[in-house]
DNA sequence: TATAGTATTGAATCCGAGC
DNA sequence: CGCTCGGATTCAATACTAT
């Protein structure tokens, strides 16, 4: 049974699993959306709430089943996350209440992530949520511990990796089997609100399978909960990320799918596991946001569109002229003007800009500027402390 | 009964209102701490789970009633958000889509924030969840754009896109392959989880009123799903965050609680015309608090410590020339600079200031302002926002 | 009025250019 | 050759349009 992918349905396979074995259960059930769609048409017909809740409860039955079997092969200090969507996650909540028993409740763990779209009635859905339950009060829990902001620094998330015999990288243990942290601090504990990347179109990670999720939220799961030679479930693997985040934390793991495609592809997953390389993850969205807090502060004052990915630009006003662009740059701490101003230029015309215009922040410490090193293309004003600082100035002047 | 707060249980007070008149309804409910301490206790002692159902069919019965009455209230544009946290949420929503109708539901918005804890041996909750429902399809609905991702490319945002022949979604060319801009775009829709500081910790020890939200939250629900002189109420109100939230954006209010405490403390409140209550209010940043968010941000640019209590000074500079200080004040909306300019001359004349400087942020709509109407002391600067929307206008001139 | 097809869109990747 | 910068691309969730 263990290390292998079952195809078939999982209340079949799950009755094969010894009773007590499994140490960490993740799912990731269907949403039933073309039952949900009949759900939908049927309701816009009758409007009719038992209607909808006979159709949920022909759902929420199915997942009852399983999970009822799913409990029986969870060891004593086993835990189960049950992944969910707005659509039916308070009704699968309190059929776990039913399952597991109120108090068994850990966590509700959002998911939260940035997403395209251009929803306009409606607040754009950017989360999902996972349940976690134990199944008694002696469950495993490894304490992870964050950087301060969430996603800044994956890498102090993850535990110490290193190479073992066969040349494999693994997660660093002790003698005594228990994983080794990064780094020396400790951090703060992770929270149940987790900003991880939404697994994006253009990632090498994707299998083309439609509900793939990232391997790190599979990853810190398995981490969270289980310990190295721990045996995970995933009774609707689909893809098999929960298997292939399980085999590279040295987990053993028990896959099972209905689909054919699905088994399939899980298999080819585990044997060549691709980790995207994301630059996100890697080096955390802090990274990203390139403007200083000086500059930022200012762009806050104005009604502009804030550019973080151009050296130049700091920013687009909202206003265009004969529909062209106007491109906006705060002076940086210690930068000479024509340097500000040149790097705005080079940038500004490459997007067709029809003002550029440059926000000085400070004299030059040497004087050095003369206006004939500015681009005549660039417009320079102060910035409203500089007229201070000039106005008091000339009040010293004036004064002595 | 409008712009009023009223005190007693919500169910009796809102069969005094009159059906189909409010706009807006925001509620907080009790979540029954010592009922679920008892029934926790209890819980460890039986595990029974029929108990605990019992108990939680009473809170549930207790709410859903009121919940029934709130709707009778509420327009046929009119949306309800309740407030509520992990312990019940899954039974409140539920209870929601049998008053309002599961298609009915339009968010599960995820407040997140960050706090300190020890860490147990769980996931640290740092999240609290509201249920967006409307009354009927033709709810109130105002998009707020946010910014964009940090990650986004620019071109993103300028160019033009379009579909070629295989449908692929490709940046639009003229004739001669020069690519198309798009013009002005508005920015991100905002999504459904919402990053918002908690209060902090002892403001609440101070209030006594635990479950006090940030004003933000409010004001972000309100500006979403009402308009000008709407109807917002709120029949769990508490502290009145709600009503005064609703104040700020020229909405009017309904606010109802059953402390006596509460409803002194929200008339006290909103009777306060700006956020000016500090024992509510945390010390330091929140003192910026107190101003409208364009001058806000003007000041975060400024080497100054922001003024409370002063209706002519908004801040004064770090600067002090003489042992005397520089007075600062950013002119309103709709404010006329002879106005601002006043009411600062009279405010830093009675705190000795050497220079008094007056930040205009528009132009009058009538033009009347001749500058022999701004007193000599007071020294008028423009904001940045304003010198360039003057050297756009400029430059529109010269072009035509 | 229900359904199918089409347009729009932003996040984050991949990848090419330049140093 | 390895790095950084920025331009191009993918795709799912929406709304909108046509049938």
């Amino acid at each position: 049974m263990i290390d292998q992918i079952h195809h078939g349905d999982c209340l079949d396979i799950l009755s094969q699993i010894p009773n007590g074995t499994v140490n960490l259960v993740y799912l990731d059930p269907p949403f039933f959306t073309q039952k949900k769609q009949t759900l939908k048409s049927r309701k816009l017909v009758t409007y009719e709430f038992d209607d909808k809740w006979d159709s949920m409860a022909d759902y929420i039955a199915y997942l009852k089943l399983r999970l009822i079997a799913i409990k029986e092969v969870m060891a004593d200090n086993a835990t189960v996350f049950v992944h969910c969507d707005r659509n039916a996650s308070h009704y699968i909540r309190v059929m776990l209440d039913e399952v597991f028993g109120y108090d068994r409740f850990l966590s509700e763990i959002i998911w939260a992530y940035r997403r395209w779209s251009n929803s306009r009635k409606n607040l754009l859905p950017a989360h999902q949520t996972i349940y976690m339950y134990s199944k008694s009060d002696r469950y495993t829990f490894n304490t992870i511990y964050t950087d301060y902001s969430a996603s800044t620094n994956v890498d102090q998330i993850l535990q110490r990796r290193e190479r073992n015999k066969h040349g494999k990288t693994v997660y660093a243990t002790d003698d005594d089997n228990n994983v080794i942290l990064n780094g020396p601090k400790k951090g703060v504990p992770l929270s149940d609100t987790w900003d991880i990347p939404y697994l994006n179109p253009k990632a090498k990670e994707r299998t083309g399978y439609p509900t793939q999720k990232p391997l790190l939220l599979l990853e810190r799961i398995i981490q969270l909960s289980s310990n190295p030679d721990n045996i995970v479930l995933d009774p609707f693997c689909g893809s098999g990320t929960t298997c292939v985040a399980a085999t590279l934390l040295n987990r053993r793991y028990i896959g099972i799918d209905t689909s054919h495609d699905a088994v399939e592809l899980s298999r080819a997953r585990i044997g060549n596991p691709i980790r995207s390389d994301s630059s996100l993850l890697k080096k955390g969205r802090a990274s990203y946001e390139n403007l200083p807090d000086e500059v930022q502060s200012i762009l806050n004052t104005l009604p502009v569109k804030p550019v973080q990915r151009n050296s130049g630009i700091d920013a687009i006003h909202d206003r265009f002229v004969d529909g062209r662009p106007i491109v906006i740059r705060v002076q940086r701490d210690g930068e000479r003007l024509e340097d500000g101003a040149n790097h705005l230029k080079q940038a500004g015309e490459k997007k067709n800009a029809i003002l550029m215009i440059l926000i000085r922040r400070h004299q030059d410490v040497q004087q050095t500027t003369f206006f004939n090193l500015i681009p005549p293309e660039v417009t320079v004003i102060d910035s409203i402390d500089g007229i201070i600082d000039d106005i008091i100035e000339s009040h010293l002047h004036t004064e002595s």
